[in-house]
RNA sequence: GUGGGAGUAGCUCAGCUGGUAGAGCGUCGGACUGUGGCUCCGAAUGUCGUGGGUUCAAAUCCCAUCUCCCACCCCA
């Protein structure tokens, strides 16, 4: 071991902590079966689900330069502004555990000359970010997000109207309960900043009625303050104006063609002009997913389209849509409503007694496991009674029964857990018999 | 970052107005050394979240601190 890798542990004389617990951090946690079976699945129906809509996975680094993140996120967000898990590396550049996963898709993009490839292109991936919160229901300092990109090609309101269609897809697939599709129009370059003046001063107007929070809004970002749930203010907001009414031409023209879309695939949603997406990089159609069961923080699934993001991260123009799941928050509504993962099983227990038999036992196991099947073998002789009665707590459909009778007579026994039958079968019926269950 | 609630065995919790720990479940062993689920018997495990204070004496009262949960905030 170098030494730079020994650097930083032990420095600090520890007094009498001989008997430290060690636990996790703050907001991480661990997953352990059989709660894992349903992560897998669901991961699983994603990556089924996704390619066919013709997505390829890619895979990420954790952590990146911190300016990625501040370019493409805001300064100005709650993410980047104090969220963020950044240290500085051995040679002191700024590196930050990333808290989402559209900037490194996009500087993939542009580092590996994804322009290249047929347009657009599409793309998932699936893993933890970081951000630097207080943990509560559904939020964690690390948490799992599913995401999919659509880079390049066109604005065609058909590329958000699938990407869409997708995600509830995919969310009907899992039988997630209570999903609710909400969507906007935030606009683009062109007609946004004429708006968000208009808000503000209207807003201005209404200024010593509003809260703290909403009061240092209008200065910073007016549209967020559409977002207040704050009691005494949702009578002033809601005759602020709309945005739908202040697109321009094109906007406007591209959001009616994303509706038009979602009823042409029959995608149910409704629409929400105070939904406002919190990182600066969204332009034109937003949308988020809420659940069933999720206690506050209630979205599952966020998103939208950025186009010019591309840019702003130094490559081409490029048009480009995404959506991020949250996988916790979806995780959790799946288990809310009473989806739980059976424990794992095993098909067969090997109960087997006499040293003289355990390499029988040993080659059996291999067989079995060889054809597919999930198989117990202990390790250390028992006494009968109680290996058959380990095999029922491990829920195993099957105990195979091996002695000497079995090994003597090439007849060897098994027995059906659940009635009490049992049988006996040489080794290649036992094979079959399993097989054409 | 700000509030509220909670930390006692692996899990769920009891422990009244201070007298240095208990139940159920689970685990393991036995009754039952070639037939499990039931029943019965037995065992192990806690520096009572941590540190300090009050007291002859603290799981219990006081202060601090940490962690978890929920909410604000923000977001997936």
């Amino acid at each position: 071991m170098s030494e730079g890798a020994a650097k930083g542990f032990g420095k600090k004389p520890e007094p009498k902590e001989e008997r430290r617990k060690f636990q996790a951090i703050k907001g991480t946690r661990d997953l352990l079966p059989p709660e894992t079976a349903l992560w897998n699945r669901v991961e699983q129906a994603a990556q089924e689900i996704f390619a066919s809509y013709g997505f390829g996975e890619i895979r990420l680094p954790i952590f990146e330069t911190t300016d990625l993140f501040a370019r493409s996120i805001g300064l100005e967000t709650d993410v980047v502004s104090k969220e963020m898990y950044t240290f500085g590396d051995r040679d002191e550049t700024s590196v930050s555990l990333r808290p989402e996963a559209t900037a490194s898709v996009c500087r993939a993009y542009i580092e590996d000359g994804m322009q290249q490839l047929p347009q657009p292109v599409k793309l998932y991936t699936i893993g933890p970010m970081f951000r630097r919160e207080r943990p509560q229901k559904g939020r964690y300092r690390q948490f799992y997000q599913i995401d999919a990109e659509v880079l390049g090609g066109s604005d065609a309101p058909g590329i958000d109207g699938e990407l869409i269609e997708m995600v509830m897809m995919f969310f009907e697939r899992l039988g997630l309960e209570g999903v609710q599709l909400e969507i906007n129009s935030i606009g683009d370059k062109q007609c946004r900043p004429k708006y968000v003046e208009l808000l503000r001063a209207e807003l201005q107007k209404v200024k010593d009625q509003l809260g703290p929070d909403s009061q240092r809004r209008i200065e910073t970002n007016p549209l967020r303050v559409l977002d207040s749930k704050l009691e005494n203010e949702q009578k002033l907001i809601a005759g602020m104006p709309h945005i739908a009414d202040h697109l321009c031409e094109a906007c406007a023209e591209n959001y009616r063609g994303v509706k038009k879309e979602l009823e042409l695939r029959g995608v149910k949603y409704r629409e929400n002009w105070r939904l406002v997406r919190g990182l600066d990089y969204y332009s034109r159609t937003t949308f988020e997913i809420t659940a069933k069961g999720l206690g506050s923080q209630n979205a599952v699934c966020g998103g939208g389209r950025y186009d010019g993001l591309m840019e702003l991260l130094g490559g081409p123009p490029t048009r480009a849509t995404g959506f991020a799941i949250g996988e916790d928050r979806l995780i959790l509504s799946l288990q809310e409503t009473g989806q739980t993962p059976a424990p794992p099983r095993r098909d067969v227990y090997i109960a087997w007694m006499g040293t003289k038999v355990y390499a029988t036992a040993i080659r059996a196991a291999r067989n079995l496991r060889t054809a597919g099947f999930s198989v117990e073998l202990p390790p250390v002789e028992q006494k009968f009674g109680k290996a058959l009665g380990q095999a029922d707590k491990l829920g195993a459909r099957y105990a195979l029964i091996l002695g000497d009778n079995e090994v003597s007579s090439g007849e060897w026994t098994l027995k059906t857990l659940a009635d009490g039958t049992q049988q006996k079968l040489t080794e290649p019926q036992l094979l079959d018999f399993l097989r054409n269950l």
